[in-house]
DNA sequence: CGGATTGATAGCCATGCGGTTATGAATTAA
DNA sequence: TTAATTCATAACCGCATGGCTATCAATCCG
């Protein structure tokens, strides 16, 4: 799907947003609280921003009481590095030469 | 920088813009009109897109008479890479996946 | 030279998107 | 039960951005 491909693209343009997707990387589980004190924006625009990374598949939400956990979904990036190593090869130098280590290991 | 971060992944949030890039990814080296021909838009938005893929060296332009011809500059994308590493640690999924393998090759 | 082609830029318009405040629903605490 | 906390949604606003047409400069061809 090039759909879901637009989706995480775009979910990623914004600094913000993507800093939000950073921390969780870092921190693990937050709440939306925890993540609006030092996102510099208000507790709406973090909610909205939650919305489009969790649409996109970059974060998972648990419902606990009042408060909404939040952490990152990393299989979410899978798209970008599949279509990252369709453009570059960057990726592909670095398995091929990790391959090599390992048919190296075999002999 | 996170300045040239920025750059780039707001270059690559527009699907039209990424078409261009993947395209001479494909094709190598082709003409604002070549690429105009199959962009679904019109040459001056082909000419914006390229200026703004320039800036964020994901292409290199190369004047020849009338015609400028682009190509791809694929270790624009270095720091996308990076940063999904940082993120991820698909990396190491992936280095992960391959040990089993290999745990099981040895078996 | 004169007409045609190519690409870049300027100017305009519509839409999308991120930010805000206001508010409501649900849960927790007093 | 009342008050306070937490989060989500709605409504609104301003700006950035992508698309277009028009145009200009430069180059190539007759």
């Amino acid at each position: 799907m090039a759909k879901a491909r637009d989706t995480l693209f775009a979910a990623l343009s914004d600094p913000t947003r993507r800093g939000i997707f950073e921390r969780l990387c870092r921190d693990g589980d937050l709440t939306v609280r925890a993540l609006t004190l030092q996102s510099g924006v208000s507790q709406p625009a973090v909610s909205r921003h939650l919305k489009t990374l969790k649409q996109a598949g970059l974060v998972i939400d648990r419902p606990e009481g009042r408060q909404t956990h939040y952490s990152a979904r990393r299989e979410g990036l899978g798209p970008l590095v599949d279509w990252t190593r369709q453009m570059g090869g960057f990726w592909e130098e670095r398995l091929d030469a990790l391959e090599d280590v390992l048919k190296r290991m075999d002999q």
